[in-house]
DNA sequence: ACCTGAACACCGTTCAAGT
DNA sequence: ACCTGAACACCGTTCAAGT
């Protein structure tokens, strides 16, 4: 039935879920604490019971996007176990795949909304978790002289921002539809990596 | 005086300027349409003589920023004409040299808060306006050997991509300290471009 | 401890009215 | 044609009060 219980059990957590509903559905511009609220079926001041303003609650959904993210690159990592270069290939792709699969987590993780980041260490901490992932996809090809040598850290913000920037630059709109059209996706990927490694990829 | 004139022969375009000076100095979140009318010194309806909505605004702000971003990346390629090598690190230098300087309009142009571009055709156009000026660099360097052999437009993608995701990445907090302390930001610049040319660049 | 409802300052948008 | 002031629905935030 439709009987409203009085308190939620876990409403910090619905409070992030619904955060990304409404993102998901009505883009950065929609996103407001009371809606956040309705939907997650509590009045407009509770939020202010688990969060301190809407910062807080725009670092709580920027850092279950960014546990998300972590979770798929892993996976993409543990699916090319012992092949550098597949791992590399594949760690990108599911970026792109999280990028469309959960744009909403996306679009405000890397927006610029969230103003004062370094006052959340659990964002910091998840964030500097997922740049170390990549700077051990790094090494790993370094080893497999699939990368020049180059500080590891350094390769991994080249590759990051390779990836991020492309796929950045595609959502926004800025990629003309003519280059678009010809590549798909995947293909459009493989190829921009080729630019950064040794030895091409080809599947 | 302080006599205050009825009105202000140019609004449209002291709204715009009014707009990325409450940008730069208040963020994102702080952008709203009555104070950057109180900035502008006109009634809070005022705009809508000149804009339809906020998105409009927006837009027209985004626009301003795109026409100086060309600005700056054309003054770049003449500064260093006959040497294409020296033009696209310039020209990605000059980039970098926006994103700082021009934080206003940089943060809003990519933020994805625009979220109907298409529909606004002054942006549109200044934006592939300079996504042409890159692939101009990419022809000219392919001609001298620096970039491999493939599609221009791909190429372009590939470093307004890199480019843009590494100072996105960076502006947003998300590259460790660690990283940025270690290298100065225009040899992080060229250790970048390094990897995706077929020759080094060094000064 | 967790939530509600009223309150307040601020925001986007509209509109009738003023020059 | 260009702007103002009042109006309204919506928003972030606070707080006294309820269970």
């Amino acid at each position: 039935m439709d009987v409203k219980k009085y308190h939620h059990g876990d409403l910090k957590n619905a409070l992030i879920q619904a955060g990304i509903e409404v993102l998901t559905h009505e883009g950065l511009a929609g996103l407001s604490l009371r809606k956040v609220a309705k939907q997650a079926g509590v009045s407009h001041a509770a939020p202010y019971a688990h969060f301190t303003d809407k910062q807080a609650i725009i670092a709580a959904i920027s850092t279950e996007g960014y546990r998300k993210l972590y979770q798929c690159l892993s996976d993409a990592i543990d699916k090319a176990k012992g092949n550098p270069h597949k791992q590399l290939i594949e760690t990108a792709w599911a970026y792109i795949q999280f990028a469309r699969q959960e744009s909403g987590c996306f679009k405000i993780m890397f927006s610029g909304v969230l103003e004062q980041e370094k006052d959340y260490p659990e964002f910091v901490e998840v964030s500097q978790r997922t740049f170390a992932l990549v700077v051990d996809i790094v090494k790993a090809c370094q080893k497999a002289k699939i990368l020049r040598e180059e500080t590891p850290q350094l390769l991994g913000v080249v590759i990051w921002g390779q990836v991020h920037g492309v796929i950045s630059l595609i959502f926004l709109g800025q990629i003309p539809h003519m280059v678009l059209d010809r590549y798909p996706m995947r293909e459009m990927l493989i190829r921009t990596m080729n630019q950064l490694t040794l030895v091409n990829y080809s599947e």
